[in-house]
DNA sequence: ATGAAAATGTAGCCTTGGCTACACTTGGTT
DNA sequence: AACCAAGTGTAGCCAAGGCTACATTTTCAT
């Protein structure tokens, strides 16, 4: 034989197919929200502050980006700031926080049960944790449990 | 004792973070162009023609926001379209495809040998597939191929 | 107390990726 | 040959998420 057999193409249902992508886009368009909510709580819980520059400079953005993104969450509902004064989080804001970052460790360690690097885990990780479900996350927690 | 013991936080050192969260972002503005190419490269192998409106009803949006998708994969060398005429794929994009498309199903498929129910892995493969680095996908094959 | 540096906020610009509405081809039926 | 439906293209709108430049407020050292 000269080459591997290629697998064959199969194409899902197209409205099945649509629905999947469409649920790709809304995880992703709460992406920004997550990864803002679990940098905050995490910044109140080692520094007692969370000031927009250090959000901008952990996130490697601009502050004038960082601002827009904190008044998103503002009008979301899941933090709450006055000017020149930090930001922090609402009852739902710290729910969604520990939400997040429970996933973003649960991501990290079945990467690196399955024998992912550490460096590549915790990179591949931060995109990653946007897109696991429910239903992936129990079963993450199963395989990780049973070993 | 009443609560669980809750894992400590620590932050990684904040250049980190910031090339952490930025190689995301990354990945995610490839993510359009590569659920394009992998499906127009579907559609042409099956059906033997890639058009707009199919395009477009497979990822569930307008006939336009496709059209327009095709401009900027065309805009970008992966793709060639005459007025009215399906689209093609250029080497490039025939390349860009088939990596998406192994990486698609090297996804699925370890989601899978972890447990995952077969349609949570096959959603979730969809957004998850942009954010896992080669290092990750060598650690998927070595691990699908141990067992 | 004051002056400089740092942080914060605002304004205006850009690209991406959605949408609807409307115009124009194309290709099959009659 | 003509018509009509489907497909295609274009225009114009919007929100998100980037940026730079500039104005304002705080904070900190002197
Ligand atoms: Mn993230
Ligand atoms: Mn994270
Ligand atoms: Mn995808
Ligand atoms: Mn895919």
């Amino acid at each position: 034989m000269t080459t591997a057999e290629p697998a064959p193409i199969e194409l899902p249902e197209e409205p099945t197919q649509a629905r999947r992508f469409g649920k790709a886009r809304t995880a992703q368009s709460a992406a920004l929200l997550e990864d803002y909510a679990e940098l905050i709580a995490d910044l109140l819980a080692t520094g007692g502050e969370a000031r927009p520059t250090d959000i901008a400079r952990r996130l490697g953005v601009s502050h004038a980006t960082a601002i827009k993104a904190i008044a998103r969450l503002k009008r979301e509902g899941l933090a709450t700031a006055r000017p020149y004064r930090g930001v922090f989080l609402t009852e739902a804001g710290e729910h969604l926080a520990g939400r997040v970052r429970l996933r973003h460790r649960l991501v990290v360690d079945l990467l690196l049960a399955v024998g992912v690097p550490r460096e590549a885990a915790e990179q591949d990780a931060e995109g990653i944790e946007h897109h696991v479900s429910d239903a992936t996350l129990a079963a993450f927690s199963r395989f990780l449990a049973g070993r």
